[in-house]
DNA sequence: AACCTGCACAACCGCTCATAT
DNA sequence: AATATGAGCGGTTGTGCAGGT
């Protein structure tokens, strides 16, 4: 680091040091290295004084320059978290309450732990305080061997699924996930990949879960209205995990309820995003360790040995509308929620975005269309043939990241909404083959 | 009273991403 | 295009308190 040509040195000091003389800001003389000494550790009230005085003077941003403006001792990323998380005036001070608590709950059931997504559900609060309040809970259902997500949350997403199928959920993060907690479990084995979709019309409706189809090896055929509704493990965003990540055969492991025995795989590359109607595809991780915290699905598993099946649109269909009045899942949980919660909440609640608001305001020609066509891959081919495997999925990655953009910079169009009008999906073709746990595939359709 | 445990909260760290140069 | 910098995010750790033994 610079100043004007003199180098600075900055000093960190652990907070055993805050009465010693160290801490001081050390300057050197003019041809000497400009020693700043920088604190750590919990803030004063004087320095809180400090920084309150000067964003309020200067506003925020620009972090990396309020130690040197305004003298205080901390770097401009300790700034900013003081600030963020406990100095702003719009914070709320009071406990999470049980309303708040409920959407968080949903919304990690859909989001997982994109906190920072979470906070413009939850007006006044921090990522840092929602992450705490999940932890804290998730440590504690845990010691307990209860389920991360109670049984409301699947009802309700029971009943607002059954009645708005094409909704907007998977539109939302890019993905439908599933009760986050249990895309992070496992049991038995059981895999799923999404094998193909999109071509380049821009159409797109058979991602949606509830174009799927589910048979199970007594022919028994399940709409798969939704991940939880169908029974069927969710689809769930790409998981992070090497093990699992891009180009790796995608495992979910069911525990004891569910099909101990079967083993499918909807293998999948190019592209698995929808807009408008809700898409995902899987990445399942099977490498977790706490098969306890799985709740039972609504329809049990033990007979479905999982062969599934999308059909395929012979022409593309035109995805309904999500009108802001509308809403999906997670909008209708925050409607309910937010509905019933006391009335001595800030007035800015009232006004945060629902879902439906931010998505009925992306152009949707800024959302992220296909880029390569359809393309069919058997399993084999695709595990014999792992680079090609792993561009279609980073490919699939890259348009994931591009729509996430677009659906995230909704916000900025609020002012002057465009009517979405959902017809930015893919056209797709979607196979779901089933394989026995050897890896021979079991049964085929088209 | 001392110790332990659980909990809530605060803060830091490492990393990624966007933007500027 | 490459690099530097700032900002933000998510994971992890540290700290203080309360309650139980």
């Amino acid at each position: 680091m610079t100043n004007g040509g003199k180098e600075i040195v900055m000093i960190i000091w652990e907070d055993d040091a805050i009465e010693d003389d160290r801490t001081k800001k050390k300057e050197c003389s003019n041809d000497g290295p400009v020693v700043v000494a920088l604190r750590k550790g919990p803030w004063t009230a004087e320095e809180d004084r400090i920084l309150t005085e000067y964003v309020t003077k200067h506003g925020e941003g620009n972090w990396n320059v309020v130690q040197k403006n305004s003298g205080l001792l901390r770097c401009g990323k300790s700034c900013r978290l003081r600030w963020i998380n406990h100095l702003r005036p719009d914070l709320r001070k009071d406990p999470m309450s049980p309303e708040e608590a409920e959407i968080i709950v949903e919304l990690h059931s859909i989001l997982g732990n994109k906190w920072a997504k979470m906070v413009q559900f939850l007006p006044g609060r921090t990522d840092n305080e929602i992450k705490n309040f999940w932890n804290t809970r998730r440590k504690r259902l845990k010691r307990a061997k209860l389920a991360s997500y109670p049984d409301n949350v699947q009802l309700q997403v029971l009943n607002e699924e059954q009645q708005q199928q094409t909704q907007i959920l998977g539109a939302f993060d890019g993905g439908i996930n599933p009760p986050y907690e249990l895309s992070q479990e496992n049991g038995s084995e059981i895999s799923y990949c999404i094998n193909e979709c999109a071509n380049s019309n821009h159409q797109m409706d058979s991602f949606h879960p509830a174009n799927m189809l589910v048979q199970d090896f007594q022919s028994e055929i399940y709409a798969l209205t939704d991940p939880f509704s169908a029974g069927l493990p969710p689809l769930v965003h790409l998981s992070d995990e090497p093990e699992c990540g891009l180009g790796s055969p995608i495992y979910y492991q069911f525990t004891n309820n569910f099909a101990p025995s079967c083993s499918s795989v909807i293998s999948r590359n190019d592209h698995a995003l929808v807009c408008g109607n809700s898409f995902g595809f899987a990445s399942f991780d099977g490498l977790l360790d706490e098969p306890m915290e799985l709740f039972p699905l609504p329809i049990p598993f033990d007979s479905v040995d999982a062969y599934a099946q999308a059909h395929v649109p012979s022409t593309s269909v035109q995805s309904e509308c999500v009108p802001p009045q509308n809403d999906g899942m997670l909008e209708a949980v925050v409607h309910q929620v937010l509905s019933n919660s006391r009335p001595q909440s800030t007035p800015e609640s009232h006004n945060s975005p629902t879902v439906s608001d931010l998505l009925a305001t992306i152009p949707h020609e800024s959302l992220p269309g296909p880029k390569s066509s359809v393309r069919e891959m058997s399993p084999t081919e695709e595990f014999s043939r792992p680079d090609e495997f792993v561009n279609d999925q980073a490919r699939l990655s890259e348009d994931m990241t591009e729509f996430l953009d677009a659906v995230e910079r909704k916000p900025q169009h609020c002012g002057n909404p465009a009517p979405f009008n959902g017809d930015v999906g893919l056209d797709s073709s979607l196979e779901i083959r089933n394989f026995d746990p050897s890896g021979q595939e079991k049964h085929e359709t088209s």
